[in-house]
RNA sequence: GCGAAAAUAGCUCAGUUGGUAGAGCACAACCUUGCCAAGGUUGGGGUCGCGGGUUCGAGUCCCGUUUUUCGCUCCA
């Protein structure tokens, strides 16, 4: 584990070093949880955006994408749910430093008295035996009945405050219950705070009544509230899917990770509608497709595994992660989600609009299921960049650290090198890149040993490097360097644009998923 | 937000009981070599995270603050 984390630290390193991620307003001290993305990272992450996007539009004739606005009309988040469950009032304890949400706490302590009734009743029906009236007895038994208007009270009490968001009466709820911490049994509370996980700002000008607007935590709502505009314009029949790529907000608690946990943080989501009552065989079949999806990378030392859910969100009825293996251990990297026809729902009640689906072929109209698969851009990226890294041992006691990226993401696709300085080289290899620079992100390079400049390349995970040397200018050849054999083989010039087509291209990544 | 540790050149770090800021790598120019990094010469680059205090004098001691990392906590 400590190796791993070592490893880490070098990754995030080497992110930095080599253009790939910087700290957002680093000459600032930096701003916390936010990265921006250097000149290679850019490339990376965008080559991971196309070969989604790609395989979901060109793939799927029933998949189309759009892009709508960060932000929504604020109603649609007490629809969706966001304001309720975005706001979360959290108590620490100040002697086992744990931090606690206190509507849990209080839930919890409202179970136990629950436990305590069943406890009663246990008990009672051991001593009677056979003859036990289970009902009677929940009724009219005294401590039952006593324990039962002491829960209710509370519970009511507890309901009422977290409607209001009555926060001091929260607290006063753990002082009166005498609720302990887990951890250390002390009482030693302090105040319970609200936490949003909403960025909110104000839209319009405050004189005359500003609105507060969120910037989304999802981008799933711009899909829910257009599917009827797509449906209809384009003349789609379910099943169909909407995907979107785009920016996302949270302002987390604790954000940590490098690029794991941002506050400002990429998804790509794809939303599938289906009948009702279709939508578990759907929720299977995406399971397997986006894990074939991750799996058709061929990534160097990856893992991934799936990850059911146990306890649902509210809105789903079935749902799985797709782990991947970090240096920190298995961590979602996407997640598949059965969200029912919740937020379809939620929308029609919220909005007042009739947005059902008219299915011409069960000639009537209802409100569609969703199957989501929504993943993280950042941590994709992240789980590539991990699983890329190595630091290799070479025959000669020499090492190098190369980014075994796919082909078809990586930010530079190859490099042109004159082997020398002088004799016409440089200008040889300038042809070259002048020819390849049209379909590939291409790099000249002149600076230092050819050997030095083979390992620049490796560290940014360059597949191609090409060396243009005197036998070029007799007989129009020159030296093809693959990245992980590091072998070199002689090839025409006239030669190059299709070879290195076929390895660096994202079709032959997407015929595998075909 | 709580606790612990850290912050000196682009990177990795040294800097003695407080006394004129250093090394290696990297970077730039030139020379040399020429197929798997670290040859030579020269040069650029740091108000030591920031703000106070003690002192004749602070990178070094004291206080505050910011940021980062780790742990706790949270995670649709």
């Amino acid at each position: 584990m400590a190796q791993q984390e070592e490893t880490f630290k070098k990754i995030v390193s080497h992110a930095k070093e080599y253009g790939f991620v910087f700290p957002s307003s680093e000459i600032y001290d930096g701003l916390g949880a936010v990265y921006d993305y250097g000149q290679n990272g850019v490339e990376l992450k965008n080559n991971i955006k196309r070969y989604w996007w790609d395989s979901m539009t060109l793939l799927h004739d029933n998949i189309v994408g759009i892009d709508s606005a960060i932000f929504m009309h604020p109603t649609i988040w007490k629809a969706s749910g966001h304001v309720d469950a975005f706001n979360d009032p959290l108590i620490d304890n100040r002697d086992s430093k744990k931090r606690y949400r206190a509507d849990v706490l209080i839930e919890d302590h409202i179970a136990k008295m629950e436990e305590k009734i069943e406890k009663e009743v246990a008990k009672a029906k051991k001593r009677f035996g056979e003859t036990f009236d289970e009902a009677l007895f929940r009724e009219t038994n005294p401590r039952v009945l006593e324990q039962k208007a002491k829960r209710d009270a509370l519970h009511e009490r507890f309901a009422a405050a977290m409607n209001n968001n009555d926060l001091e009466d929260l607290k006063q709820i753990i002082i009166d219950q005498e609720i302990v911490c887990p951890i250390s049994g002390t009482k030693n509370w302090t105040d319970v705070r609200q936490f949003n996980l909403m960025f909110s700002t104000e839209m319009g000008s405050t004189a005359d009544g500003a609105m507060t607007v969120y910037l989304r935590p999802e981008t799933a709502q711009g899909i829910f509230v257009n599917y009827l505009n797509v449906q209809k314009t384009g003349r789609m029949r379910l099943p169909f899917g909407i995907a979107q790529i785009g920016k996302a907000f949270r302002n987390e608690i604790v954000a940590r990770q490098f690029i794991f946990r941002m506050r400002e943080f990429e998804q790509m989501e794809m939303q599938f509608f289906v009948r009702p009552g279709e939508e578990l065989n759907w929720f299977a079949q995406w399971k397997e497709w986006r894990l074939k999806w991750h799996k058709a990378l061929g990534l160097h030392n990856a893992q991934y595994r799936y990850h059911d859910h146990e306890k649902l969100a509210h809105y789903a009825n079935a749902a799985t992660d797709i782990e991947f293996e970090m240096p920190f251990g298995f961590k979602e990297v996407e997640g598949i989600h059965s969200r029912t026809n919740f937020d379809l729902s939620q929308h029609e009640k919220f909005s007042g609009k009739n947005i059902k689906y008219f299915d011409p072929e069960l000639n009537e109209s209802y409100t569609p299921y969703v199957i989501e698969t929504s993943i993280g851009v950042d941590r994709m990226f992240l789980s590539v960049l991990c699983s890329s890294y190595e630091e290799q041992q070479l025959e000669g006691g020499d090492s190098r650290v190369v980014l075994h990226l796919p082909a078809p993401l990586a930010p530079v696709k190859c490099a042109v090198m004159p082997l020398v300085r002088k004799d016409g080289l440089p200008e040889k290899a300038r042809e070259i890149v002048n020819d390849l620079k049209f379909d590939f992100s291409t790099h000249y390079e002149e600076k230092d040993s050819i050997g030095k400049r083979y390992r620049r390349q490796d560290a940014i995970g360059t597949p191609y490097c090409i060396t243009v040397d005197h036998q070029t200018l007799e007989d129009g050849t020159v030296t093809l360097r693959e990245r992980d054999s590091m072998e070199q083989t002689r090839v025409a010039v006239a030669d190059l644009h299709k070879i290195i087509h076929e390895k660096v291209s994202l079709t032959s990544l997407l015929r595998k998923l075909a």
